[in-house]
DNA sequence: ATGATTTGACCGAC
DNA sequence: GTCGGTCAAATCAT
C-alpha cells in the first residue's frame, strides 16, 4: 500500500518520455539514412561523404541502443504485439499494468501533423485499418489506420480519416507522424523531401487532379476501404505519376490544401511538445544540440 | 492458412 | 460522466 505510486508514477513517466526519445530517435535514424543515399547519389564517388555519414549512423544506432536498454531496464517487458498471448481466453482479459490501451490519447503528440483532403484514401503508403469511431460532432464516422510497417519496422505513422462535412465525396485525412519504415514500394523520394523543405505543401489530389489513380465511387462508409496488397502498391506506381498520392510544390502553389486550421472538428496540434521535449533529451542526454546536428 | 477488417470493449484525457 | 483513441476477438476476404 505504502509503496508503489509515487515510484511507478516516476517509471511510467520516464518511460513514457524515453519512448517518445526512442521514437524520436528512431525518425532521426532514418532520416539520416536517407539523407545519405540522397547525398550519395548526389555526390557519387565522394568516399569522405560515405565515411562521414557511416560515422554518424554508427553513432546514432549506439545512441538508439543505449537509450532503448535504458528504457527498457532488467525485466524486458513483452513488446506490445504479444501483450496477451499468454491468455487466450475467450473474451478480452485487461492486465492493467501493462496495458496501454487509449493511453496517451486525445493529444495528438506527434512532431508532424499534416491534414489532407483528398478524393480518396489510396495515398499509395500502405495502412492497416484498426477502428473506426463515431465522433460526437461529426456526422461521419472516423477511421482509424496504422502503418502495416508498424511492428515489423516500427514505423509510428497514422492516419485517421473522415468524410468532409462541406463535401461527403472528399476525405479529410489527418496524417500523425512520419513514416520510418522503409518500403520500397511506398517511400517516395518525395515524400522524404517534405520533411526538409518546410516551404513545400502537401496537397492532395483533388477532384481535377490528372494521372490520378481515382476510386471508382466513394463508399457511404469508407470502412470497406482495401488495403493495398503489395502488388497494388507495385500496380500503382505504375499508374499514378508518383507512388504517393501526394505531390510536393512550392507553397504558391496549394490548391487543395490543408492546414491544421481548417479543421475545426479536427485536434490541434501539439508538436511542440514533442519537439521541445525531443530537444531537450537530445541536449541532456546526449549532450549535442541537434539544431547543430542537422545543420 | 494467412492477413485485413469490423466492432465492441477498454481506458485515459478532459 | 463523456469522448475519443486503441486493442483484440471475431469475422471476412484472398
Amino acid at each position: 500500500m505504502e509503496h508503489t505510486p509515487v515510484v511507478a508514477c516516476g517509471e511510467a513517466e520516464e518511460s513514457l518520455v524515453g519512448g517518445t526519445v526512442v521514437r524520436e530517435m528512431a525518425k532521426i535514424r532514418a532520416s539520416t539514412s536517407r539523407l545519405g543515399v540522397l547525398l550519395r547519389e548526389a555526390l557519387e564517388g565522394n568516399s569522405t561523404v560515405g565515411a562521414v555519414f557511416e560515422e554518424l549512423e554508427g553513432s546514432i544506432s549506439r545512441a538508439f541502443s543505449l537509450l532503448d536498454r535504458k528504457q527498457q531496464g532488467g525485466d524486458g517487458p513483452p513488446s506490445s504485439e504479444h501483450r496477451s498471448s499468454e491468455i487466450p481466453t475467450k473474451k478480452r482479459k485487461v492486465n492493467p499494468a501493462c496495458d496501454r490501451r487509449g493511453g496517451c490519447r486525445r493529444r495528438i503528440q506527434s512532431s508532424s501533423l499534416r491534414i489532407v483532403k483528398s478524393k480518396t484514401l489510396d495515398d499509395g503508403q500502405t495502412w492497416r485499418k484498426y477502428g473506426q469511431k463515431e465522433i460526437q460532432s461529426a456526422k461521419h464516422p472516423r477511421s482509424y489506420f496504422r502503418c502495416t510497417h508498424k511492428y515489423d519496422q516500427g514505423c509510428m505513422a497514422h492516419r485517421q480519416a473522415q468524410l468532409s462535412e462541406d463535401d461527403p465525396t472528399d476525405f479529410v485525412i489527418t496524417y500523425i507522424g512520419e513514416h520510418t519504415c522503409r518500403d520500397p514500394t511506398v517511400v517516395p523520394p518525395q515524400m522524404v523531401s517534405a520533411s526538409i523543405f518546410q516551404d513545400t505543401c502537401l496537397i492532395s489530389f483533388g477532384a481535377g487532379g490528372h494521372g490520378v489513380r481515382q476510386e471508382a465511387s466513394v463508399p457511404a462508409s469508407f470502412a470497406s476501404q482495401k488495403q493495398e496488397s503489395d502488388e497494388d502498391a507495385a500496380s500503382n506506381l505504375t499508374t499514378a505519376s508518383s507512388s504517393s498520392g501526394y505531390f510536393l510544390l512550392p507553397a504558391t502553389e496549394n490548391p487543395v490544401v490543408t492546414t491544421p486550421d481548417v479543421t475545426s472538428g479536427f485536434h490541434t496540434a501539439t508538436d511542440l511538445d514533442m519537439d521541445f521535449m525531443a530537444d531537450t533529451y537530445l541536449e541532456d542526454v546526449f549532450g549535442f544540440d541537434d539544431d547543430e546536428f542537422f545543420r
